[in-house]
DNA sequence: CGTTTTTCCTGGCAGC
DNA sequence: TGCTGCCAGGAAAAAC
């Protein structure tokens, strides 16, 4: 499930091989996956268009094409893109081909089919369903202590789910949050206004410094396939709580235990992170 | 309006 | 081996 950085690597990877290049076909197999309602227009104002740039804003991708329009681009769960040369073979559940003028294609594949793009003008991007409300990036100079501090005061809510609502902090996932939670000592169904001031200015440090720790590892793999990109990365080895449900605590020694929060699969140290006033794990 | 529940999908896996 | 049933999960939509 790629969050922040294994998208900021796909991101990275992108650039490499398709900036500069125009567009010469496309084939969709999948329709579903473009939101466009009108796929012929999708398509007609790809063809022929450049793409200067690959930008990203928390899990969105986001191509810029040399005529004002922006492809945005969520891979959801399992999305991925990779390259080809022009007579390879594309993978299974590839729905979205791009045929490039280098005699290569770029392909789109997503076994669930969860994962969407969709085609605007660029003054419009902004307003796509999901770019319109997404909180700021999680970094020193946008995600303030005086902000995280503001919006939990003001939430009821269970802090995992919380920070899972890309309207609050862009870019965590399943995976970060019970991460940066097991770091900061903060149990995952804690609510959100009663976690101290002092606990919040750790939480940020370590949302900051976990997504960009992430990233310069190239993200997580956790699925053990392909020349994807994004998939290159190793930072599954630096996981302190995700995926160790069972296994000791490195700080305290005690057995992670794995619960449901907010219909997630969560683990976290019933030892280092205690709810303030319920009783109940 | 804030919060919770449901929905979308299919590969993988447990259980029989 | 093959079948059924259930689970995983990001975010939009619907329900509360």
């Amino acid at each position: 499930m790629p969050e922040l950085p294994e998208v900021e690597t796909v991101r990275r990877g992108l650039l490499k091989i398709a900036k500069g290049r125009k567009i010469a076909a496309i084939d969709i197999h999948y329709e579903k996956t473009i939101t466009n309602e009108n796929i012929a227009w999708f398509k007609e104002n790809l063809i022929g268009a450049t793409i200067v740039n690959v930008d990203r804003r928390g899990k969105y991708l986001l191509f810029c094409f040399d005529n004002q329009m922006t492809m945005v681009s969520h891979l959801r769960m399992e999305g991925k893109y990779y390259n080809l040369p022009e007579d390879g073979e594309i993978h299974k559940h590839t729905h979205v081909v791009f045929h490039l003028d280098d005699d290569t294609k770029l392909c789109y594949s997503d076994s669930r089919k969860f994962g969407r793009m969709t085609l605007v003008k660029n003054d419009e991007a902004l307003q796509v369903a999901g770019l319109k409300t997404i909180g700021p990036e999680p970094t020193a100079e946008t995600l303030t202590v005086e902000y995280l501090q503001k919006i939990m005061h003001a939430s009821r809510r269970e802090i995992k789910p919380f920070l899972l609502d890309q309207s609050n902090v862009a870019g965590l996932g399943n995976i970060y949050v019970d991460e940066v939670l097991w770091m900061s000592k903060i149990h995952p169904k804690e609510h959100a206004n009663l976690v101290s001031d002092e606990q919040i200015e750790q939480l940020r440090d370590n949302i900051i410094q976990e997504l960009a720790v992430a990233t310069e590892h190239h993200g997580t793999t956790v699925h053990s396939y392909t020349n994807a990109f994004g998939n290159a990365g190793e930072f599954q080895n630096h996981l302190h709580a995700y995926g160790n449900a069972g296994k000791p605590c490195e700080r305290c020694g005690t057995p992670f235990k794995k619960i449901k929060v907010a219909q997630r699969g969560t683990t976290y140290c019933p030892h280092c992170q205690i709810l303030t006033e319920n009783e109940n794990d």
